[in-house]
DNA sequence: CTTAATTCCTATTATTCCGATAGGATTTAA
DNA sequence: TTAAATCCTATCGGAATAATAGGAATTAAG
């Protein structure tokens, strides 16, 4: 399941991605549209933030912008930042792996397959999707 | 995330399909060869047996057993079963259908849009690949 | 007939994570 | 100087997950 963070975080992304021009938008603009909890929202855009992918201006009249072209914004970092791994299973992520305590040989588990094959499949996805795919 | 519920039963269908013949297998011995909960397991092969995918031999020597043959063992049968939705968001699933409280107007959501790829690209796998395609 | 081994069933607990909230500090336009 | 915004950290409640408990029912074998 896709987080709620997630699914917020997208929603505001593709929200100042259909800005004109790139001027502040408050959080409580993006938070009132989007039908989105203010305060949650909040954490969710300095998430955004530390990670690159917005800026912000403080004080009156402030607010989020997009720091980089929607066209370079690709949903598989977005979602590695807002959701964590791509991957179904710790033991088959590219970027947050973990060994299965159970699971002597990960090459013989029957799931660890199956679940590469979708991890591959989702991850071409994402990776070929950027934010002004989205907004087409 | 998988859970491990997921994770435990599809191991627990491998196992049984490996096997030569098709005698009664007890759960101590999956949960030994796995190193899964022993009453973990139980309750998860009680569900696979009430959805149809096992059948149970009770008493001394009894234990689980395949009902189907294993190319009949659809991996979005089990995943539905056991996992739930394939699809990362309610709103674009297919078998558990559910509105979103915000987002008046689904078409024109893009995270409703991108899930939907996703979701049809995971299916596509689950749904063309058995448990007899898992053991291979 | 008795015993041991097994599944069956329901309930309960422990833990973790998620979504949301609180409240004040800091910054800035007017 | 004030109002309006982001920044930051902490915390809370509830839901879901993983696991556990304990006994009832069933059956093979001696």
């Amino acid at each position: 399941m896709l987080s709620k963070k997630t699914k917020y975080g997208l929603k505001a992304l593709t929200y100042l991605a259909k800005q004109e021009g790139n001027q502040p938008v408050q959080i409580s603009a993006i938070s009132k549209d989007e039908n989105i909890s203010r305060k949650f929202l909040e954490s969710i855009l300095l998430t955004l933030r530390k990670n690159g992918f917005l800026g912000s201006k403080k004080g009156k009249l402030g607010g989020y912008y997009l720091l980089k072209d929607p066209k370079d914004i690709k949903m598989s970092s977005v979602m590695r930042i807002l959701e964590g791994p791509i991957a179904m299973v710790p033991c088959v992520s590219l970027n947050f792996y973990e060994k299965c305590d159970d699971c002597p040989d990960e090459t013989a588990c029957t799931v660890h397959n199956l679940m590469t094959e979708v991890r591959d499949s989702t991850l071409h996805i994402f990776n070929n999707t950027s934010l002004a795919d989205l907004i087409k």
